[in-house]
DNA sequence: ATAGGGTTAG
């Protein structure tokens, strides 16, 4: 009797040391001291459970001592589900899908784990917009197997799924299964809407959900603004109580997107107003519209904000001033913002040679892509556009024609329309109508309407009658009316003093002179914002 | 002890 109870004594003492061994254990990793942490771990062995193995997995994975974390879990004597799914989710975390694969298939193959409602929450998010996210539909089916019950973790996760399978009927019938829906599947519902471009069900999902969030509004703001539909998404964004730096970028950039830059720039304004500071993200958007407004003066007034902000100069924010300058026409205070940059990524290069292209400086353009090449950055296809871009302006047709070989057969790219467009433009400018003739047979797409645009602007160029009704028609199947085709063949007669025996083509030219698009300046007189 | 939504650069 005397020995039960020492026995049931000693049990419950060492009971409670497990459970204060467990609570410093998590003070120590809360308060980032793993090391700490760790030491008493190891200097109690005999104390040591489940649950203080798991903290410190976990720990190690939220500092992303992923050794540690893996030699832990391989040295642990029993894995509980809770082992497991701190593995998937310190996986998930790290972005390693990968990882997140193979634990759960080893989870289920030699684990002798069941996986629970956690386990497939964090597998499903961690296969979102990858290729993994064809197994999404399995592990659904699993779940079912399992009979475990759609909570709002996995149900939100698979709905996503769905999203990026682009399933309809799925995200519906998980939405419609999911037991005590809180907010975030309705949030996700909406998100679904309005990626498949339903937004008047995006919106009735909205009327009727029980309950809001700061997150519900964003993505109905962002999901209208996804859908061109700007004069919805700013009624709904005044509407909005609480808006943070990223609804009000958001915004912003919703105008620059579809070209309306000076609403962005006045909606800019606005937020200074409002007392919401602007972040690097702002700042690069808000830069976005200046290029696009062409208005240096502007582009000015906000590179004085930005340094009067205070804010650090990163690679991003210089890279717009970069396009910026570039695009307002001061090629040079670009490149002086260019050389700023300390550590110049693919997209900074990218700015300045396409900056120095659309200035028809094509050896500066291509002198910099060799410098670029030197410090072992690799080009990509925008690089490519750029260059034949500036070649095509610069009129170095030999160059630009070296180049575009190289682009396919030094560096693998695919040649994509616009580079197509860029190449049929050089070879026509030059006059070298056969090869961009050539070109156009060759291409492994149909042409779109630049390139059949380019073609025949270099036929009319160069009064070529055969390519240039060739051109017209090409111009013709994709667009019925384009002034274009009537403009140029009319000159091409014209020239060649042949009647024109397009029926109607008089009527036709009319016509065009009425609806002739309309041209501007790309450059505009500098305006304040007011 | 492990879990979920919105914004950058050409």
């Amino acid at each position: 009797m005397p020995a039960l109870r020492t026995f049931a004594l000693c049990r419950q003492i060492s009971t409670l040391s497990t459970v204060n061994l467990n609570k410093t254990i998590n003070s120590f990793i809360g308060n980032g001291n793993l090391e700490e942490a760790r030491k008493l771990f190891d200097q109690s062995p005999n104390l040591t459970n489940i649950v203080s193995w798991n903290s410190l997995i976990a720990g190690y994975f939220r500092y992303n001592n992923f050794r540690q974390a893996e030699y832990l879990f391989d040295q642990m004597p029993h894995r509980d589900v809770v082992s497991w799914n701190t593995m998937l989710s310190g996986y998930r975390n790290a972005n390693n899908p990968d990882k997140v694969y193979k634990c759960f298939l080893h989870m289920n193959r030699y684990g002798d784990m069941r996986p629970n409602e956690l386990t497939f929450s964090v597998a499903i998010s961690s296969f979102l917009h990858l290729d993994f996210k064809h197994l999404i539909p399995q592990l659904h089916g699993l779940v079912l197997c399992l009979g475990i019950s759609l909570n709002v973790f996995v149900g939100s996760a698979l709905m996503r799924g769905y999203i990026d399978l682009d399933d309809y009927r799925g995200l519906a019938r998980v939405f419609d299964e999911i037991l005590d829906k809180d907010v975030t599947p309705w949030n996700v519902l909406i998100l679904g809407y309005m990626k498949f471009g339903c937004t008047s069900e995006a919106q009735r999902a909205f009327d009727m959900m029980p309950r809001r969030n700061f997150f519900t509004w964003s993505t109905l703001i962002n999901g209208y603004i996804e859908n061109r539909k700007l004069n919805e998404a700013r009624s709904f964004f005044d509407k909005m109580s609480e808006k943070d730096v990223v609804s009000w970028t958001a915004m912003i950039r919703g105008y620059v997107q579809y070209g309306d830059f000076m609403k962005a720039l006045k909606l800019f304004k606005l937020m200074l107003n409002s007392g919401t500071r602007p972040n690097h993200f702002t700042f690069s958007t808000v830069l976005d519209a200046c290029a696009g407004h062409s208005s240096v003066l502007l582009g000015n007034q906000v590179h004085a904000c930005i340094l009067k902000s205070g804010f650090p100069l990163d690679v991003v924010l210089l890279t717009s001033l970069v396009d910026m300058y570039a695009k307002c026409g001061d090629i040079e205070v670009a490149f002086c913002i260019f050389e700023l940059i300390p550590a110049r990524n693919l997209v900074a290069w990218n700015s300045i040679i396409g900056g120095y292209a659309r200035h028809g400086l094509a050896e500066r353009a291509i002198q910099e892509f060799e410098e670029m090449l030197k410090s072992g950055i690799r080009p990509d296809e925008i690089t490519f556009i750029n260059l034949v871009y500036a070649c095509d302006h610069g009129g170095l047709v030999k160059e630009g024609e070296r180049i575009f070989n190289s682009m396919v057969t030094d560096y693998g790219l695919k040649a994509e329309m616009e580079h197509y467009a860029c190449m049929v433009d050089l070879y026509g400018r030059a006059g070298q109508l056969e090869k961009a003739e050539k070109l156009i047979k060759g291409m492994p797409f149909k042409p779109d309407v630049v390139v059949w645009g380019a073609f025949l602007g270099a036929c009319g160029l160069h009064s070529c009658l055969e390519l240039g009704e060739f051109a017209a028609n090409g111009l013709y199947t994709l667009e019925h009316d384009h002034p274009a085709v009537y403009a140029v063949l009319s000159k091409i007669y014209g020239d060649k003093g042949v009647c024109s025996d397009i029926t109607g083509l008089d009527k036709l030219l009319k016509k065009w002179r009425t609806t002739k698009q309309k041209a501007g300046s790309w450059i505009e007189s500098p305006s304040s914002i007011n």
